[in-house]
DNA sequence: TTGCTCCTCACGTCACGTGAGGTGGC
DNA sequence: TTGCTCCTCACGTCACGTGAGGTGGC
């Protein structure tokens, strides 16, 4: 047997180890469902690096980058800015020692998860008054007093009730 | 009894009747703990309106003014746009009818109930993976392994259980 | 050769932040 | 009169969006 050619087509060389599977800006945008401008300005800002360009200039990422671009935009959408997550990426470079680094990291993540805890909490009780006010307005479905609408709904026993949502004062008065 | 002067004290007119109370700026920033520019920019939007202006063109709002800048701002950090806020404000005025104007309300309402539920859900998802994280990385906090920190982390045990989360693999590794 | 993908500027947008310089009101 | 509050521009910022005009790669 003859040496076989070498073989072009990397692809096949990387599902081998899918570590090092070859990813473009676009691939990266879609398996991480953001832009390709989302991800050049991640890069742009350090969060992710590209491992190498093509010949024209492409950049070409691995799999352990499509991971970090995924928790980034996960933590944006969390309410962390770009800033902060730079910090948390950089951790674990910024300390000597393994305790200090763990300690720290503990601190940072510690701060975040009580900022997460606080928006969820804001969250549901929003969502509960918005969800009161739509069970409150159903009444108002079948109102037919349609000639006092709607500047005479102020008066009207539905908007009456004492523990009326803000959201139904606010909206519907 | 002569005819007692004219009470300059508008405040105690205020008082008897809160609805009427006069809040500047600042008050409402205050009391919605925002800041003048945002009252001033949601004025510009046409979210919230002065009842009138001083003499010296202070901008004067009423306690109903107060109650829908709360609700704005409560509604922007759920992450409704500006745009979304002023068409829940206008909805009321927006149908003829108290039942097209109920069902549209309900309508919308559903949609940022469902997306604020999403929005939950991923919270909640990702806050219980930096927790799980934390409680991984605590036990990093005794390694006395420095010699090979960080570099030889990945081939230490903590970091090799099967279900490690996907924060600590990026963030750790 | 033809689409399609990706590239680099570079200006636009959204929701405010942040002075600069001036006035009003107790 | 003196602070303090509020006013109006107007430029800055953050995290991207959106073309314009050009090139690369199967």
């Amino acid at each position: 047997m003859s040496a076989s050619p070498p073989n072009p087509n990397l692809q096949v060389v990387d599902d081998a180890d899918p570590r090092e599977a070859v990813l473009t800006t676009g691939d990266m945008a879609r398996l991480s469902d953001s832009t390709l401008r989302t991800v050049r300005f991640y890069e742009q800002e350090g969060l992710i690096h590209p491992k190498t360009r093509s010949g024209g200039g492409r950049r070409l990422f691995t799999r352990s980058e499509l991971a970090k671009l995924q928790l980034a935009l996960d933590l944006r959408e969390a309410g962390l800015s770009i800033q902060d997550i730079r910090e948390l990426f950089e951790l674990k470079t910024r300390f000597a020692s393994p305790d200090e680094a763990a300690s720290e990291i503990t601190a940072i993540l510690s701060r975040q998860i009580h900022a997460m805890r606080e928006k969820i909490a804001k969250l549901r009780k929003l969502r509960e008054e918005l969800a009161s006010m739509v069970s409150v307005i159903s009444e108002c479905q079948s109102c037919d007093d349609a000639a006092h609408f709607p500047v005479g709904c102020g008066s009207c026993e539905v908007l009456g009730q004492p523990e009326l949502p803000r959201a139904v004062r606010v909206l519907w008065s």
